[in-house]
DNA sequence: AAAATCACCAACCGCCGAAAG
DNA sequence: TCTTTCGGCGGTTGGTGATTT
């Protein structure tokens, strides 16, 4: 079993405090990220490997940032999620210097859906399906025309989980459909701006852990 | 002013697949 | 092969400060 001289009961926990943070720098400093398995014996920090390595992912590692999710930020991650769902990880590849942990709980605060408003939100989902087919229909006849090859890879149904996103990131659950229309067309400037742009630029790298 | 609720976030947990033995 | 270990991931929890009742 733990076959190591270290058994796994007595590890330290919670949160950590700046002596801890020192020696895990110093660690990765001269023996490089990996091996966390060993930190604990070569730093002598009582930390598991787990904990260590999430230190220093989530909070050590150089290059992270530390404000705010800007505008641009929040819209990334808004329309990564309606693609690949909760793929934290592959999310946050697109966003250099934020975390998985950060975008998870950012997602989570920001745009889950409570039991109060999932009714709300059903309903309006109907509606905006509705017109949304239409605005799709004509942005196919686009596509067709070889405007945007890009978006021909979309999982259609994923465009209006991402779209349903969409009016919520901008607050619009007590409006109606009159100004339906309207947002729908902010929507689609949205989408092909984005297409256009963030899309057209990352298209290319692949869903590989770099390396 | 105090209690209740909310919002945020760091850190833990369990699971999984790959690698090592 | 089979088992164990490790790192990575997503879900969840618990602490804390802010806000509301």
């Amino acid at each position: 079993m733990m076959g190591r001289g270290i058994a796994e009961q007595g590890w330290r926990k919670g949160p950590w405090t700046p002596e801890e943070d020192k020696l895990l720098s110093e660690y990765v400093s001269s023996n490089g990220e990996g091996r966390w398995s060993s930190v604990s014996r070569c730093s002598g920090l009582n930390r598991s490997g787990k904990s260590c390595r999430l230190r220093w992912v989530n909070y050590l590692r150089p290059g992270l940032k530390r404000g705010q999710i800007t505008p641009q930020e929040e819209g990334i991650i808004i329309e990564l999620h309606a693609l690949w769902g909760n793929k934290w990880s592959t999310i946050a590849r697109y966003l250099p210097g934020r975390t998985d942990n950060e975008i998870k709980n950012y997602w989570r605060t920001h745009f889950k859906k409570t039991d109060k408003s999932s009714q709300k939100q059903e309903k309006r989902k109907a509606l905006i399906l509705e017109q949304e087919v239409q605005h799709h229909h004509q942005q196919q006849q686009q596509l067709e025309a070889g405007e945007m090859k890009m978006v021909n890879t979309i999982d259609h149904v994923k465009m209006h989980e991402a779209q349903e996103m969409y009016f919520m990131y901008h607050n619009l659950e007590d409006q109606c459909s009159p100004v339906m229309t309207q947002d729908v067309a902010s929507w689609a400037d949205f989408v092909v701006e984005d297409y256009y742009g963030l899309w057209g630029g990352l298209w290319n790298l692949d869903d590989h852990p770099q390396g």
